[in-house]
RNA sequence: GCGCGGUUAGCUCAGGGGUAGAGCACUUCCUUGACACGGAAGGGGUCAGAGGUUCAAUUCCUCUAUCGCGCACCA
């Protein structure tokens, strides 16, 4: 039984040591480089990073073998919302601090630092159990000293451009972090809500509330009307329009708010007027600005209802105030009617709760090279290929719609801007948000005189003068540089030369906008730059999307569900080669894939399979690749010969498409069915002559040597490529046989002499090969003829209850020549005494028999068994026949049928008619001569 | 609301105008000399539904149902 743990701790090690993963930026091969999706430093493996690493070893592994320089380089992200809140947690579990404000800044980065010091290798380490052959040499950190530069840099460039910019703008707020998000880090989920009607009452000219009239207004979020400025209107809309102009009573309040008309209303929704809230909805935003309404924060950043809100809803949680407005309302009769009604809510993708709209200063990008990174995707034939390609019309809708992104995060672990304020007297930092209050609204921000702001990777010189804005990039604004941050830019370096545009990008659908879209931009951006001297800057060329690994009842895996299993210790029980076979066997292109730890145990068995097979030739004898000699081929062996030529070709198709899955149900077809199944236990026919009984074999002893050594020859060939087809997929356990078997002894230098790592990858057996060893495609139907006899005379016997270790002689009555070889391999895998093949074959009364390509096929049994038992077989076989046949029948009397279809279909189904004609013929005439007997 | 993808054996999925496939699971049998993490033989499907095109549709077209995923400022 194969015993993956010390075999794969042991082939890691060699290769680490012989270099076999470092990529040389000044080999005369020809270049393949993947940059890996970074995972964030404080993660562990999941099955997300399994199924992704496995797919990226596998191209890499595959293309070392086709002969080329192989660049996968490695690295992490340093993840800045996630890890920051991770660290802030364990300090608090330690009770060091109960917020990171108590440490302040550079303390606080301190322990970040010292945290990913001692955590953030983990998962590099758990790549290396999986088999991954990243080139550690070269592995990265979004916050290296060197890439930080970049970040740097290409801040300030973009920024000259005018690209980047400041302004004070309703973004995505998300109130447990505290921070800014982009538009893609909110996730819209469906959620049931009330849709509440609130009645404002209308004041008279003299300011004086009229009891008996009111303005009704709809709303989600009930808690924001303590900061409406207004009520808006749709203008065209009959309803409302002598109240435009009016001003009605803000209740709770006590605030005189404008009926304002703003074309934004829509008539038809709600009661159709809408309470304007402007600091707190991004619609209601807009209309304060044309209205030039004021601005009332009454939720503060951290979500909690500020003293504007005044002194009853002061200090109170957001949610906790809706439910205290809609009471006060209540007690007041404000409230008409509660309404149920289903919404989307935004949630932060990062801290999972509702996002808050919130106005504030942030530093937006206007993107760049947006053309170029469109027309590489949508030019046909495109520059950029997406798998599957359906992925390419989400990216290009997305790229056709672009907004600002907000670039800036309210945090500090992360790369810091490069921007610096002058100390102005009045105004100590312009960074620090003013405190939420009520104040009159500008257009948009009038931008600092240039004077004022300082742009660059290096602070101002008179640093004194000068305060750094506090916030840092989003993460993202770092991990779209990879693919060339990682290799030296702005330098064009060897590295670049050699292995940029990468070929290969593997990950998640997930991350298209957040990751690959934007690494387009910034490919284009920063690598059209004549010094590279590339025609086509695109950061990649293939972009292959996986799909999400969810349980085996389609949920997906999380933490709190506990369904998502360790693959640390599914490669302890079962190995790194079983569990990456399993991933690949169950992930089909484009679909999410549903893990079941099964397939992991199929891996495991199927690598124990291979062992044994080799195992199996091992105990032959002799030890290596052999010469073979055509004229000694069987026909099994050239059989099997054609059929690995298939699988090649097959294989390498498969794997060309990006197809895994399909990948490994070709490599599991052929060894398993093919090679095991039939080919080894036919081959046992030469290679134990004593197996088969020796006049069968037809061979002189000497003859029968040589023979035995030609099919061990075979074997050989066949298990080397074997060996190789599988190694992306299974690297370990087949380094392990290709030793053990001894073929690295055979190969050229640096071919495949020291690891199977750079063996050629197998190619296709080719015409002329096939006619030296005198493979002929009919062999192919001998093959099958013969299958189908041993299977035929298998159901034979257990149909007639023979006991399967009672050696029984079986008569085959032949329709074409069955040579001794043949007869061999029949009566072995019949596991019969023999197999005689008599054409003149007379079967006692109700021998039982079958018709199959090579003949008729008995079994005859030593005086009559159980006759109502032979009856009731050939009767089911005779109803199954007659029902075929008159179904080919039925086709073939349609005359529209036999005029229009084409000859081989036709062809077809004669054949069909004339095949199952035979067959019940045979069974009724078996049946008729048992009956009367 | 718009767009995309799915719906095929108990389960997970291939397939593709011309007798429905694989693996797993299931039933029965077998420790025979590579392997019980194995071998042998079986059972099991109106290919979501309804129309249309065709000699022929599970496959192509239209519609419906249903599930999933994107995108969207309707309070």
């Amino acid at each position: 039984m194969y015993e993956p743990q010390a075999v794969e701790a042991r082939w890691y090690e060699f290769w680490c040591e012989r270099g076999c993963f470092t990529a040389d930026p000044h080999s005369p091969k020809p270049s393949y480089a993947i940059v890996i999706p970074p995972p964030n430093v404080t993660g562990v493996l999941h099955m997300g990073h399994v199924l992704n690493n496995t797919i990226q070893d596998i191209l890499c592994r595959k293309a070392r073998m086709d002969g080329r320089e192989v660049l996968w380089l490695p690295g992490t992200d340093h993840a800045g919302i996630a890890t920051q809140a991770v660290v802030e947690k364990a300090l608090r579990k330690q009770g060091v601090i109960k917020h990171r404000d108590e440490l302040g800044r550079d303390k606080f980065l301190e322990h970040v630092w010292a945290w990913k010091q001692k955590n953030g290798g983990i998962i590099i380490q758990q790549l290396k159990k999986l088999g991954c052959s990243c080139d550690w040499s070269r592995e990265r950190f979004t916050m290296d000293p060197a890439y930080s530069t970049c970040v740097q840099r290409v801040f300030v460039a973009l920024y000259r451009k005018g690209l980047i910019y400041r302004g004070k703008r309703m973004v995505h707020w998300d109130p447990a972090a505290r921070t800014a998000l982009s538009d893609e880090e909110v996730d819209m989920v469906e959620e049931k809500g009330h849709l509440w009607h609130l009645k404002y009452p209308l004041l008279d000219e003299h300011g004086q509330p009229r009891p008996d009239q009111w303005v009704v207004v709809a709303t989600t979020r009930p808690e924001t009307m303590l900061g409406d400025e207004a009520v808006a209107v749709n203008p065209e809309d009959p309803r409302y329009q002598k109240l435009v102009g009016r001003r009605c009573l803000l209740p709770l309040q006590n605030k005189a708010i404008p009926i304002i008309a703003d074309p934004l209303v829509d008539p038809k929704f709600g009661t159709g007027a809408v309470k304007v809230t402007p600091a707190h909805d991004p619609a209601d935003y807009e209309i304060a600005i044309r209205h030039g309404l004021p601005l009332t924060v009454v939720i503060g950043p951290d979500g909690v209802m500020t003293a504007q809100a005044g002194e009853d809803f002061d200090g109170m949680d957001r949610m906790e105030a809706r439910q205290a407005v809609v009471e006060e309302l209540t007690g007041q009769g404000l409230l008409l009617k509660t309404e149920d009604y289903v919404h989307n809510v935004g949630y932060s993708q990062r801290s999972h709760v509702p996002i808050e709209p919130y106005l504030s200063e942030q530093w937006f990008l206007k993107y760049p090279s947006v053309e170029p990174a469109i027309a590489c995707v949508e030019n046909s034939p495109p520059h950029m290929r997406f798998f599957p390609d359906r992925w390419a019309r989400t990216y290009s809708h997305w790229m056709h719609h672009l907004r600002d992104w907000c670039i800036s995060r309210q945090l500090w672990w992360g790369h810091r801007i490069p921007v610096w304020y002058r100390r102005t007297p009045g105004r100590e930092s312009r960074a620090a948000e003013g405190t939420p209050g009520r104040e009159p609204l500008r257009p948009r921000d009038a931008a600092p005189a240039a004077a004022d702001i300082w742009c660059d990777v290096t602070p101002p010189q008179d640093a004194e003068h000068w305060v750094q804005d506090p916030d840092v990039l989003d993460t993202w604004f770092s991990s779209w540089l990879w693919p060339f941050a990682t290799m030296g830019w702005p330098e064009a370096t060897d590295m670049l030369r050699k292995f940029y545009p990468t070929t290969d990008l593997v990950t998640g659908p997930d991350i298209l906008f957040f990751w690959v879209a934007r690494m387009i931009m910034a490919g284009y951006e920063f690598m059209s730059d004549p010094r590279f001297g590339l025609a086509d800057a695109l950061p990649f060329r293939n972009v292959y999307f996986t799909g999400i690994i969810r349980d085996k009842l389609g949920r997906k895996m999380s933490k709190s569900l506990g369904n998502s299993p360790d693959p640390l210790e599914l490669i302890g029980r079962y190995g790194a080669d079983a569990l990456r076979f399993g991933t690949m066997r169950s992930a089909p292109l484009g679909q999410d894939v549903l893990f079941d730890e099964n397939d992991v145990v199929l891996g495991r068995n199927f690598c124990n399979k291979l062992w044994n097979a080799c195992r199996f030739r091992q105990i032959q004898g002799g030890r290596g690749l052999g010469g073979i000699v055509p004229d000694l081929l069987t026909r099994d062996d050239q059989w099997i010969l054609l059929r690995l030529d298939r699988a090649i070709r097959e294989l390498t198709g498969a794997l060309a498409a990006y197809n895994f899955s399909e990948a490994v149900q070709i490599l599991y077809r052929f060894f398993w069915s093919e090679c095991c199944d039939w080919y080894l236990e036919a081959c046992k026919a030469s290679l134990n002559p004593e197996a088969a009984p020796p006049d069968a074999a037809g061979d002189a002893p000497d003859s029968a040597a040589a023979r035995r050594a030609n099919t061990l020859a075979v074997l050989d060939f066949v298990l080397s490529h074997t060996l190789r087809l599988f190694h992306p997929f299974l690297p370990f356990i087949t380094e392990e046989l290709w030793h053990g078997m001894g073929y690295h002894e055979h190969q050229p230098p640096g071919q495949g002499d020291t690891t199977i790592m750079f063996a050629p990858w197998p190619q296709p057996l080719g015409p002329g090969m096939l006619e030296r060893f005198g493979v002929l495609q009919d062999c192919l139907e001998v093959a099958e003829a013969k299958q189908e006899l041993v299977v035929q005379g298998r159901n034979l016997r257990r149909e007639t209850h023979v006991a399967p270790n009672r050696k029984v002689t079986f008569v085959l009555k032949p329709s074409m020549d069955v040579p001794p070889q043949d007869r061999a391999v029949l009566t072995l895998l019949l596991n019969a005494a023999a197999l005689d093949v008599d054409p003149s074959f007379q079967p006692p009364k109700g021998t039982p028999s079958a018709r199959v390509r090579l003949g008729e096929l008995y079994l005859p049994l030593d005086g009559l068994i159980d006759v109502a038992a032979e009856q009731a077989r050939l009767a089911k076989e005779l109803g199954r026949a007659e029902a075929e046949v008159a179904k080919a029948q039925q086709k073939l009397s349609n005359p529209a049928f036999v005029q229009k279809v084409p000859p081989h279909v036709l062809q077809e189904h004669q054949n069909r008619l004339a095949d199952w004609t035979a067959k019940r013929d045979q069974a009724r005439h078996a049946l008729d001569r048992l009956t009367r007997g």
